[in-house]
RNA sequence: GCAGAAGUGGUGGAAUUGGUAGACACGUUGGACUUAAAAUCCAAUGGGCAGUAAUGCCCGUGCGGGUUCAAGUCCCGCCUUCUGUACCA
């Protein structure tokens, strides 16, 4: 008798795939190749729940499915190992980041006493099929070597809008010496000055570094940054979640502070272009397009009267300059302060003292309050010659276009506001249009007036004849502006790679790669220090000997030949955006990666994971890889051509209800008679029918020790149930390891593919995972149809329906999996093995084909009955079965006969029947007379091999 | 506000190009086996009406229209939910 063992099974084959290293891929072979890769995870001590494994096993099924089809496939994996909670908990318990990121990928105990299971051994558990001998761990220094050694090469770079590419710094340093930077058309600071080739040669060379340093791609620079107190750090934008740190929550502020910062803008159109070339899902497309948030309008120069000064700003409406009647600068603009006259000065300051104060929280939840101040100074319009009262206003952003807005309320909702608080002129340069309610933003609809040489004209007319105006009196020009902002690159943090940089009289320095990796200093807190430098502030040894190349001990820093090192460290994207490149060649020491395995693997053919990277992580990947194809060492400028984001998986929570104010707690179903609050329950202490384990939840916590229960009539205390988001501080969380223990991994797989669609989110029931292992052990019987559940499978011929069976399931399976539709393939095979179960197949001509189509999902069940069938080689690389399209030939068809649409009797007739003989049989068979009750039909339409519908 | 996705039985979902709506499962109900339970197997299962029954009829894919011989699928207008994003000049 042999019975479906999964746990041996599994833990048997798991081994034989380590040892005999069948999943590893070759850099050199003659198959198509085919890159599969998953989101690599950061490496918890929460451990993985059973939502984190669904990317994972889709992309293993298509991976498995890649090698069955003839296949190259590398499928590798890895730990995006630097990051907050590590070092969270190093401030709390002491413990090295290091370690305690080791016991999260390796298992152990952690400094609380808690067991941890390791994300490894978790991932093991489950079969997949990773060429684990390619494992990243963007932590590990010969790791970060290279993440540094990329920092390197975009300091050593600059981009030239005319090529369109970032180039070496070297060109620009050949173009200042002969040229100088006037011609030069870069990516580079707002005020850079022009020069000549002479002006450049007689520069000093800490003055040539300066001007430089507004030219490279990564730069060192004062910039307004989101800064949160709590987390001691500065924020990415998108760290940003509505004015609060999207890791922990905490209120952020904005801060000056010296910066390195990534020249990201440079690339913002190609970063939107490229958008095109590549299968992402359009939602995602659809994030990155707002996020670089690319408008078309003018840059406007406004005399300051008066003065010296001249205020430029950014407009999309340039066709509505006749309507500006008053200008708002941010209260950040470096104008404000000259500007001021006497009279205002007080009042300025005050606002603008109070708006540095106020948060971004703050400013973000006041979008009602209109504020702002007169400066006392006027601009002059450029073409009226009238004075413009320049006012600051907090809703102006100093981040976006120039941090000035020419105000015309006739035409802009918020500048309308704004007049009418502080009731100034609206006047209004639209044909018939009434602007004493609000103003009119319809750009399609306007007809412009009152605007000399643009009277009677429409938007688009308008803005080519201002344009025209402007560039003609120098006072403006054409211009497209981006929303998306240069990325700071600098955190406050210790678990990150530090920047390979030392500074000499303040001028940063680049330490030779041949030195590199700079590796991460021993601190004793992992704190930022009292003077508020970040925690590498805290390390002794943490400077650089130029002649020895190596880091030395703080007291010998004298600015000779011993400089400070970088106190600052990357942040999380950095390891992240090269990382699927770094996979194709991960142990070289040499170089990033050798150049034949870069260009053999090209890019990532299908990526998966989920889609909050959109505007982070997958934004800066572009970024990077764009470079490093600019500067030659890529040969693709995307990183992957297919993208799948994967649903969430969500929890079912439990509840509890406490009668409010008592320690009685009633079950569900009579949970009305009471005011009552829920409690979430931990779901383990439920059963599947929903009933609670009081036992059990009374020494969950002491709280409820002594609680009195108020059950259903029969005795049982039912919880309620939710769907949220599967978290630990739910208790809802489903843990895959209790899962492989109870059904095995197999099921698991099956089950997470079975559930619904892989992109979409869908709530995780462990009630319904007993069909698809019911149907794991249905599939073992199958092959064990033998006296006594013997092995069986027999060499004598498979019949038609076999075949048929056969046929049909090779053929929906492929689509599937081609479509990604994997929720219906575990269907198809439940339908094969029904059937073939029905049919008492053991023909080994059908059973062995099966076993392949089955085993990209259940890949170990599939393992051991190859091996039953005889076969020595693993499964993983047998060809996918060839779909016949003869097996499904019928005879016969079963038309559906329907009367003016609805569906009424089924009539069998030969299949290659044509349309007339289909329309004469039916219209002679009994049941058609008997609907059509005496009417003649006025229409009677014959698809032949699908369907007939008779009309009347 | 803007952008995107989605609304189908008690539940998860299927129907890939307009052609038999509800595949495959879960759950529920009934039955077999068993001292009992588990496991396994069999049957029924969108709603309603009529009939002893075989069966027949009506209604059904968020709502209202439309196109078509035929609409879950296409078009127009709404409603709801989810996701992302937002003083962006």
């Amino acid at each position: 008798m042999s019975q479906y063992h999964f746990n041996d099974i599994e833990a048997k084959w798991q081994e034989y795939w380590a040892e005999n290293e069948t999943f590893k891929a070759s850099n050199q072979s003659d198959k198509p190749k085919y890159y599969v890769l998953d989101m690599f995870p950061y490496p918890s001590g929460a451990g993985l729940h059973v939502g984190h494994p669904l990317g994972y096993i889709a992309s293993d099924v298509y991976s498995r499915y890649k090698r069955h089809k003839g296949f190259n496939v590398l499928h590798p994996m890895g730990y995006d190992s630097f990051g907050l909670p590590a070092e969270q908990y190093a401030i709390q318990t002491g413990q090295h980041p290091a370690q305690t990121t080791m016991v999260n990928i390796e298992g152990g105990v952690d400094k609380s006493g808690n067991k941890i299971a390791g994300y490894r051994k978790q991932l093991d558990k489950i079969g997949f099929s990773f060429d684990w001998s390619r494992e990243v761990r963007t932590s590990d220094p010969k790791y970060y070597k290279w993440t540094q050694w990329i920092f390197i090469q975009l300091f050593e770079s600059w981009y030239d809008y005319d090529a369109d590419k970032a180039k070496g710094i070297g060109e620009l340093i050949a173009i200042f010496s002969s040229e100088g930077n006037t011609k030069v058309n870069a990516a580079c600071d707002d005020d850079v000055e022009l020069f000549s080739a002479e002006d450049w040669k007689a520069y000093t060379s800490e003055v040539q570094q300066r001007i430089l340093l507004k030219y490279r791609l990564t730069y060192l620079a004062e910039t307004e940054v989101n800064w949160c107190p709590e987390l001691g750090t500065v924020l990415a934008n998108d760290e940003v979640v509505n004015g609060v740190s999207e890791r922990g929550g905490y209120p952020v502020i904005r801060k000056k502070m010296m910066q390195w910062s990534m020249r990201i803008t440079a690339y913002a159109q190609r970063l939107l272009d490229g958008l095109e070339k590549i299968d992402w899902p359009q939602p995602l497309k659809d994030s990155q397009i707002n996020w670089i948030g690319r408008s078309e309008g003018a840059m406007v120069t406004f005399d300051v009267k008066g003065e010296e000064e001249k205020i430029e700003v950014f407009t999309t409406r340039p066709d509505t300059i006749y309507g500006v009647s008053f200008m708002t600068l941010a209260p950040e603009h470096d104008l404000v302060s000259k500007i001021t006259t006497e009279e205002q000065k007080a009042e300025i300051e005050a606002y603008v003292e109070a708006t540095s104060r106020r948060s971004e929280r703050e400013r973000m939840a006041d979008v009602k309050t209109i504020s702002g101040v007169f400066t006392g100074a006027y601009a002059v319009h450029p073409f009226t010659g009238e004075d413009i009262p320049i006012w600051i206003g907090d809703y102006v952003l100093a981040g976006y276009g120039t941090g000035a807005v020419m105000a015309v309320p006739c035409g802009d909702q918020r500048d309308y506001d704004f007049a009418k608080f502080y009731e100034l002129p609206i006047p209004n340069i639209f044909e018939g249009v009434d602007i004493s309610e609000e103003a009119f933003m319809d750009k399609e609809n306007t007809v412009i007036t009152n605007s000399d040489f643009m009277n009677g004209m429409n938007f688009k007319d308008a803005t080519r004849k201002v344009i025209e105006e402007l560039e003609k009196k120098g006072a403006g020009t054409g211009k497209v502006n981006y929303r998306l902002r240069d990325a700071v690159f600098s955190r406050q943090r210790y678990w990150g790679e530090p920047f390979p940089v030392y500074y000499r009289n303040g001028l940063p320095q680049m330490i030779e790669t041949e030195h590199l990796p700079l590796v991460l200093p021993e601190v004793e807190k992992y704190l930022p220090t009292e003077d508020g430098d970040p925690p590498l502030g805290r390390a002794d040894v943490w400077a650089w000997d130029v002649e020895k190349n190596e880091v030395v001990s703080n007291d010998l820093i004298d600015d000779n030949t011993v400089f400070p090192l970088e106190l600052n460290t990357m942040p999380g994207w950095a390891g992240s955006s090269c990382y699927m490149f770094r996979y194709m060649d991960p142990r070289n020491d040499k170089e990033f990666a050798d150049k034949a395995a870069l260009d053999y693997w090209e890019n990532v053919d299908l990526y998966i994971g989920g889609s909050e990277h959109a505007t982070g992580h997958l934004l800066y990947s572009r970024f990077w890889t764009k470079f490093m194809y600019d500067r030659g060492y890529f040969s693709v400028d995307e990183h992957a051509k297919k993208l799948i984001n994967q649903g969430m998986i969500l929890g079912e929570s439990a509840f509890v209800y406490r009668v409010e104010g008592e320690n009685v707690l009633v079950s569900e179903g009579k949970k009305e008679n009471y005011s009552v609050q829920p409690i979430h329950a931990d779901v383990s202490m439920v059963n599947l029918s929903n009933e609670l384990d009081i036992e059990a939840f009374k020494h969950w916590r002491p709280e409820f020790e002594n609680a009195e229960i108020i059950t259903e009539d029969d005795g049982t205390y039912k919880v309620g149930r939710e769907v949220e988001k599967m978290s630990k501080s739910k208790y809802n969380v489903v843990n895959p390891d209790d899962i492989c223990k109870r059904y095995g991994a197999d099921t698991l797989r099956m089950y997470e593919m079975f559930l619904g669609p892989l992109e979409q989110a869908k709530p995780w029931s462990t009630a319904g995972i007993t069909g698809v292992h019911s149907f794991l052990k249905k599939m073992w019987k199958l092959y064990h149809s033998g006296t006594d559940g013997a092995f069986k499978v027999t060499d004598e011929a498979a019949s038609k329906e076999n075949l048929k069976t056969l046929h049909k399931t090779i053929k929906k399976v492929e689509e599937d999996i081609e479509n990604f539709s994997f929720n219906t393939s575990v269907s198809t095979f439940m339908i094969a093995v029904n059937e073939l179960t029905a049919q008492k197949c053991s023909a080994r001509e059908i059973l062995e084909p099966l076993l392949i189509l089955i085993s990209p999902y259940a890949p170990h069940i599939a393992e051991e009955l190859w091996s039953k069938l005889g076969h020595s080689e693993s499964i993983s690389e047998a060809p996918f079965p060839k779909f016949e399209e003869s097996y499904l030939v019928e005879s016969t068809k079963e038309y559906p006969v329907s009367f003016n649409g609805k569906m009424r009797f089924k009539l069998e007739l030969p299949a290659d029947m044509n349309k007339d003989d289909i329309e004469a049989a039916v219209m002679a068979h009994e049941k058609t007379s008997h609907y059509l009750e005496g009417r003649t039909p006025k229409k009677v339409i014959v698809v032949p091999g699908k369907i007939v519908n008779i009309v009347g």
